[in-house]
DNA sequence: TATTATAGAAGTTTCGAAACTTATTGCAAC
DNA sequence: GTTGCAATAAGTTTCGAAACTTCTATAATA
């Protein structure tokens, strides 16, 4: 039923939930040599936390659906307290509503919320992007190549073996965006981005439901992305990237309502 | 020791947290005929949220500050479980950081994050304000005038009594901007200001804490603002507001590091 | 039949104790 | 002295049971 989950919960690293930046880690071992950047073991609550909005994203549980105890502490297998505190997280990001009294349900949808999250979210990446672009370094450079080329394995594939592997498309692409934005300096516009992010995949989510979206133009879309951004044309790639997002929306929007 | 309690549950309506809108205020009695629209009981968890925002944006907890259960439990009479959740919710505003196994922290505050916050909120808040304008109604320009008028008594008062009263003149000024901003139809928007207007909040203190700003430039600024925008005048207003903000948080930001 | 009252079920909210992790202290060996 | 290690203390995290609220179904009444 669920795919590619343990996945998942380790790539969840944006920073979306994080305060300061990108310190999250955990320690386990004392000291381990190697360690990327945010290498880290997230107590079992900060799991959840992953886990639940990626289930929500995904539609595991659909908008406005009741999130009941008794059904999460048997799928997730942990205590009631843990759930709470991962639910009222999501509260805040906006996946989950709360009543007093009647528990927590999936917050709903709509074409103008979408309309809303989209609007936002163009305008924080177009401006995340840009200082990218001023600020980013050779690696920075490397690393969007890199996840270009992850996403693009993917999405060459038959239209069979794309759905299958959704997941991990999905997964791929949210690098793909964060890395573009990874030299932002901004930490503020870094996490109110990531906050639309979230928002609008769960919006994707629904779109590839209901139909298949504009078959191999998404990739050719990523590509120039990618090409106009090393390139160092922010004018341009900041163009081509509100196109792209727009567009995309805009054909979810009408398998709204 | 804390100051207008009572008034702090109702006025923290805004909609940082709430997916839902503006309902937060609390039940006692069975039924009360009057009843607005929306009269919730809150549980007395999202009390709790709300006071302890409100004791982060006063200092009650400096920066830093390790949050432990065992002097949280004593100050607030609740279990650990309700505090833990309030604290995530907090962790996702941006007030409160979480290291896994090292508990809870007051987020620092810095110079550049006062940058930051501050030129988001001012986007935010002239584009709502603008939106606002141009689609208030009487009731809607009633209410701004209503607040600017409310904040003015506090405003006019001597230095000692300003100082005094100043928990009151923090919810009028909440409630002052709120009203202005109030007739814009984004939601994401407003919440999205909320967020930022409650970090600066937090910086607001921060400077009342070291030094007093300029004395009476400040009801001066509100006047024309509010002025410019029951005139209907965007362009305006909305640079008013702008300088008003940016002017505020400079000042602020002397006193830092 | 429609309406209200009541009992029971279902579900939520709160709490504190048990398990676990991190920090501190004391003590010995070098 | 200081380094290492163990023992203890302090603090966090997780869990499930108890209290409470809301919902549902049934019965009583007009």
């Amino acid at each position: 039923m669920q795919e590619s989950e343990t996945l998942h919960t380790r790539q969840a690293h944006s920073d979306i939930r994080g305060s300061g930046s990108l310190n999250i880690h955990l320690k386990k071992s004392p000291r381990n040599a190697e360690s990327r950047d945010d290498d880290a073991s997230l107590s079992s609550g900060q799991d959840l936390l992953a886990r639940l909005r990626a289930d929500i994203v995904k539609h595991t549980f659909a908008p406005e659906t009741k999130l009941k105890f008794s059904d999460l502490t048997e799928r997730y297998g942990l205590g009631i307290g843990t759930l709470r505190e991962a639910l009222s997280q999501l509260v805040s990001e906006g996946f989950v509503t709360l009543e007093s009294g009647k528990g927590f349900r999936v917050a709903p949808v709509s074409r103008r919320d979408l309309a809303e999250v989209t609007e936002h979210y163009i305008a924080f990446e177009k401006r995340a992007l840009a200082q990218s672009i001023a600020a980013g370094d050779d690696e920075w450079e490397t690393r969007i190549v890199a996840s270009f080329h992850s996403l693009g394995i993917i999405e060459d594939l038959s239209w069979a073996e794309r759905m299958r592997r959704h997941g991990d498309w999905v997964d791929r692409h949210r690098q793909f965006h964060e890395a573009l934005v990874a030299a932002c300096a901004d930490r503020w516009l870094l996490r109110l981005r990531s906050l639309m992010f979230y928002q609008l995949e769960r919006y994707r989510f629904l779109s590839k439901m209901n139909r298949e979206k504009s078959p191999t133009r998404k990739g050719t879309e990523h590509r120039a992305i990618m090409e106009a951004t090393v390139a160092r044309d922010a004018t341009k790639a900041v163009a081509l990237l509100e196109r792209h997002i727009r567009e995309t929306s805009e054909s979810i929007s009408g398998t709204l309502d």
